[in-house]
DNA sequence: TGTTCTTCCCTTGAAATTGAACTTAAGAAA
DNA sequence: TTTCTTAAGTTCAATTTCAAGGGAAGAACA
């Protein structure tokens, strides 16, 4: 997902299609609030930031999202009209990854940020995963095991895929439930009587999930693209 | 260590100059095969290439480097005279982290350098410890010794990787205290208690935690990220 | 100089306590 | 209906506490 924040409608709905075209999913803001908004619920892989924007400078929101650990490392590339070296270097220098002054092409915008995605190692989502003879198709929504499907509530797959998707590695309690339900929730049972239901469908994978005290979960076993 | 492929040599004076000030060290190379007589010795940490070359074009040297699996991440930015968007594009899907064109000015040169070497440091952020045989995933929150995965309590993994991240120095009871078990807290015997569990569960390795008396412990051998 | 004593930390083992995750069931929401 | 959330009770490992056991460094002493 790639949140691009820009005033200039031409703008936004030029670069909008033509990542759209990329196969990149795209979400456009006009208004730095509307912004704010969304990423409270969910963090892009990728930020497009115009600097000159109406209510709060784009500048300004660079500093902000540097300040804050959820999005300390988020990809960043700035955007605008003045092409002046100054406004680059300060850019880049307040922790933007790259900077593209405009009149800018498409197909070098594209390219940067496919660039950039490469540097940052975040492949665009896969079709599904592989554990063993558990497969999750992420295309078809599906959960086989063994060559049977298995039916999975909304919540069930969407936790059992945010675990997936992190290949083994630990995911914490607070994000699984800010990934899968949204908004920060605090400290809630409704995470464990999921992973529980989980356990239980995915039945001789249930242990594959794995709790790791005081941290959160993770899944065990050899976890592969498709 | 920058290394820096032009063939100008104003320009290379000049850069070389520019990024010297900046506090990195350079070691610019007139032509290709200078450059691939010094890569063969050290890998710099980035690398800064002219696409047009005597002996050899940089796009092809980009491409034999992005091949070899150890120059695979190198981070490089491209550098031309060439200002056409088909370049750019070129140079950056060819695998180059970025691409600036000339005429350039230094302070915007510089700060690219200083993004990407940032954009790299923060991808290559340590993902664990290897001392001997000993192994510490921090992703997957796993020590394995010889290959066969240890079972660590929280606590034990948290001591673990304080005293593994201090890289061997010594780390006082107070900050182990502290780091592990969070405020302040005041003079305790269960530190102790879960040094000793942990030397054990460590095995053969459990004299790596060594006792400093009146200061607190470190781990003695070769500490290295990985 | 060498021996013993004292003290201070750290180690050890076992027992007591705590707390995070699990389970279950029932009610609310979709 | 099915799915999701909440609440309450359970469980068992993790953690802490306690008390006794070393052992090294320096002091006292012969």
């Amino acid at each position: 997902m790639i949140y691009f924040v820009e005033d200039d409608d031409n703008i936004r709905k030029l670069v909008s299609y033509a990542l759209t075209k990329e196969g990149y999913a795209v979400l456009d803001f006009a208004r730095p609030s509307l912004f704010w908004a969304a990423i409270e619920k969910e963090l892009p892989e990728l930020l497009l930031l115009d600097i000159m924007l109406p209510e709060e400078d784009g500048l300004s929101i660079l500093t902000k999202l540097r300040d804050d650990p959820k999005t300390k490392r988020l990809p960043i590339m700035m955007l605008t009209a003045k092409g002046s070296e100054y406004d680059k270097v300060t850019g880049l220098d307040l922790g933007a990854d790259d900077y593209i002054a405009k009149p800018f092409g498409m197909v070098e915008l594209t390219a940067r940020v496919r660039a950039l995605l490469r540097r940052c190692e975040i492949s665009r989502e896969c079709n599904g995963y592989t554990v063993d003879s558990l497969n999750v198709d992420t295309q078809k929504h599906t959960v086989t095991v063994d060559g049977t499907e298995l039916y999975l509530s909304f919540k069930e797959y969407t936790l059992l895929v945010t675990l997936l998707s992190a290949k083994g590695a630990v995911v914490s309690r607070e994000t699984l439930l800010s990934t899968v339900w949204g908004e920060y929730y605090e400290e809630s049972r409704t995470l464990d009587v999921h992973i529980r239901k989980l356990r239980i469908k995915l039945g001789k994978y249930g242990s594959l999930i794995q709790t790791v005290k005081n941290v959160g979960y993770k899944i065990g076993g050899d976890v592969r693209d498709r």
